[in-house]
DNA sequence: CGGAATCTTGATTAGGTTCAAGATGAGTGG
DNA sequence: CCACTCATCTTGAACCTAATCAAGATTCCG
């Protein structure tokens, strides 16, 4: 499937390079905790996929679910789509994060997930997963970790409904700094993967407030902004101005 | 325990008499999907508590997570701390729910669970859940999609974040209606288990908004209110009131 | 280079909070 | 059983934050 579409010579070809073993994020992905045995066996059944193009869907909403995702490179988002087709961003999403958690109730997706930029993601079939769970206590452990860490990243998000736009949005900018830097990124310096607008959709507010904060930090030194392009000028103030909100859940 | 705190003879301890397979809340807890035999073992597996009484703990964040715990009957919160102590209140659990499943990461509570009325609940050990997991996938399986239905019910949460008071409660209310109903008690009529001002810490509302929004539907004509007493006297129009975004997550 | 999408900034408006004062209700002790 | 107290709830008035509407500016991309 990857070679048909010759998106890629075959000896570039990715599926044939890429080890759970040796992969970069490794140490933030879903299999952190295996043994080198278990890592092999679990890499026995990851499938790669070819790159996903900028606004590009990994899956829909409806549609069956017959893998999990785990995120290579780039970034994606996921989100809802109510009855009368309002978007709700429910997550952005880097590498290391597993995808399509919240369709295994009833094993079909309810959201949808879409790359933000060129992106890679490792696919985890199901049916093998929990083939290999029956014999590997610590792979059950780790997929209750992740699900678990999930809800509980969902439950510092509500904390967010009560606080003003300044506080949410200067949470949201610290838990992306800290997420890019456990991904050995810098914490002050980086390129958001996702518009204004749907900064804005994710946080409740409009891309319009979303602008104005931006130069209203900018103003006071806290950050500078072009663009996409993102400098903390100044963390420490930057999380008293969050209210220490800051979702500090992982690492 | 049970006995050594007094406060049942042992000829009426529920300890004895209650089994997950006559269970009145079994359609909608943690072990619907499950077997004859199955459920016998989970059964056997379970711990029955005393009776929480009202503002009485279940457990509290920082607290070693040793066991998962569906409530029997009666209403509990769960809410986050933060470091300032203001309360964020993350759910409100009736019978049939799990409680504890953001812990299961590292096997620490990050929230706390307070009864809202007297309530019981059942324990699941964790090493004996787990080791029952082993030999049995349908408890696994059980597992993933109790999990998975709290994300994707934290996502359908995310929506409300851009509504306006009046959907944010209109879609509470009938939230709270339909899982009534999904337990046997009437859609229309229900006591809350919780005060105006912890439904308003929950929807990121004062408790003033949700007094005033509580009349102005009685002024519509869409419900009654006596306290904690709720007759929606129309059940159409408010879901027409909070844009169809009612979670139906579950049934 | 041109067109479209995204972003910024301004003026106005509205929804919800805050502050404040009563009303209601539940629990307690005389 | 009633009075008392405390917590919860209701209602009002003023204020403030963020949304909306609108017009430019900038960036992206073919």
């Amino acid at each position: 499937m990857f070679d048909s579409k010759g998106l890629l010579p075959a000896s570039q070809c990715t599926r044939e390079r890429i080890n759970c073993r040796d992969c970069a994020i490794r140490p933030h992905c879903f299999p952190v905790n295996l043994e080198d045995g278990e890592l092999q066996q679990l890499n026995g059944i990851i499938q790669r996929h070819r790159p996903l193009q900028k606004s590009e869907h990994l899956f829909s909403a409806g549609a069956i679910l017959t893998q999990l995702y785990a995120v290579r490179s780039g970034a994606l988002k996921t989100y809802l789509l109510s009855s009368e087709g309002e978007e709700q961003i429910t997550g952005f999403h880097l590498p290391g994060e597993i995808l399509g958690l919240d369709g295994l109730g009833n094993f079909r997706h309810p959201s949808f997930a879409m790359a933000l930029e060129t992106s890679m993601v490792c696919g985890i079939p199901l049916a093998r997963l929990e083939a290999l769970a029956r014999s590997m206590p610590r792979l059950r452990t780790e997929l209750l970790r992740v699900m678990s860490e999930a809800i509980h990243a969902e439950h510092e998000q509500l904390r967010l409904t009560r606080k003003t736009a300044e506080e949410r949005l200067a949470a949201f900018l610290l838990d992306l700094s800290q997420r890019f830097r456990q991904r050995g990124y810098s914490a002050q310096n980086f390129i958001l993967p996702m518009s204004r607008c749907e900064i804005a959709n994710y946080l409740g507010l409009t891309s319009e407030t979303v602008s104005r904060l931006l130069t209203r930090y900018r103003d006071r030194g806290l950050v500078e902004i072009r663009g996409r392009e993102v400098l903390l000028k100044d963390l420490r103030r930057m999380h008293q101005l969050c209210g220490h909100c800051t979702v500090s859940a992982d690492e």
